[in-house]
DNA sequence: ATAATCAGTCAACATTCCTGACATAATAAT
DNA sequence: ATTATTATGTCAGGAATGTTGACTGATTAT
């Protein structure tokens, strides 16, 4: 008796892997480019959006949160977060539970300047998400949170039930 | 007679869509680490890996092709390539054709150090598509494949088709 | 012959990340 | 109450990767 491999591992073939390596490069390049072009007419880069980006999820975050979410220093922090709270985009108080923390919200300013480098990236994503149908945009986060380091998947979670 | 949004639309909320950043941008990070902790051993950076990458994927390609296909500056090129070429990785021909040109292809040396690369991404993948199965990983690549620009698109195909 | 293309080089600069060292204020531990 | 730890911030220097601009040489197209 003869054993064949199941129709259903077709998919791990490196061919197939390599074509997931593909498309995620390109599509992150033009998914990221969006935003990039507003940022540049401000004198701002990749790194000013995801502090905007994420403070602006996580209202009240403290400076340690920050870091831990993207995963930079605190060097590389200070830079583009000075830049911001000189220009009037994000705001930090004084923790009240610790008040060696600082918690860091959007201003209006913030908060305008955010909507629009999202909205800039939306009609992307919604029409890929069109396009794709509803089944296939369930299969695309589950593959994406896959993706994810097992240790890093709660925290993934927490994030993207908000 | 009231109107009401059809529940087929429900994946096009602010909310579904930010969750396809989030998970796009986690999943591109822990993604690219895997061969980010490789390079750095040998002195390299992500832009080394890319040009191991797609010279190994289209061999006897010319420096102009390359160029196209990662949409950076020739100067930009120039400084990785040469350092691959140096160290023996990536070796380069005269174009019969067109003897302006310069094929590029991977040595015996370079094919190793891009499978090496390759192999720290491919059980992360392979993970991921299985866990997820055969039916998310068609969602997740025709969504991927509608995040890119549409003048694109072609030549994402042609290049995956490989 | 002249113009355009392919490839390469030199120089200067911007962004974003890193390591290491050190400082201040507030909280936690002894 | 003193000491240690934590949260934040700053200064200095360096690495990787991208950009613009200017210029050269070889080859091909007009």
């Amino acid at each position: 008796m003869q054993t064949r491999l199941p129709p259903s591992n077709l998919y791990l073939r490196e061919e197939e892997l390599r074509r997931g390596v593909e498309l995620l490069y390109f599509a992150y390049r033009d998914f990221t480019g969006d935003p990039d072009n507003i940022l540049i007419k401000q004198q701002f880069g990749r790194a000013h959006h995801r502090v905007l980006y994420f403070v602006g999820r996580n209202p009240n975050i403290p400076v340690s949160g920050l870091l831990k979410l993207l995963r930079i220093t605190k060097q590389s922090l200070s830079r583009v977060l000075s830049q911001l709270m000189d220009e009037g985009y994000i705001i930090q108080e004084q923790g009240i539970m610790d008040r060696r923390q600082r918690l860091l919200k959007l201003t209006e300013k913030g908060i305008k300047f955010e909507a629009e480098l999202f909205s800039s990236q939306r009609e992307r994503i919604a029409r890929a998400y069109k396009n794709a149908g509803p089944e296939a945009v369930s299969g695309f986060w589950e593959v994406l949170l896959n993706i994810i380091d097992g240790e890093h998947r709660d925290n993934v979670l927490k994030q993207i039930e908000k």
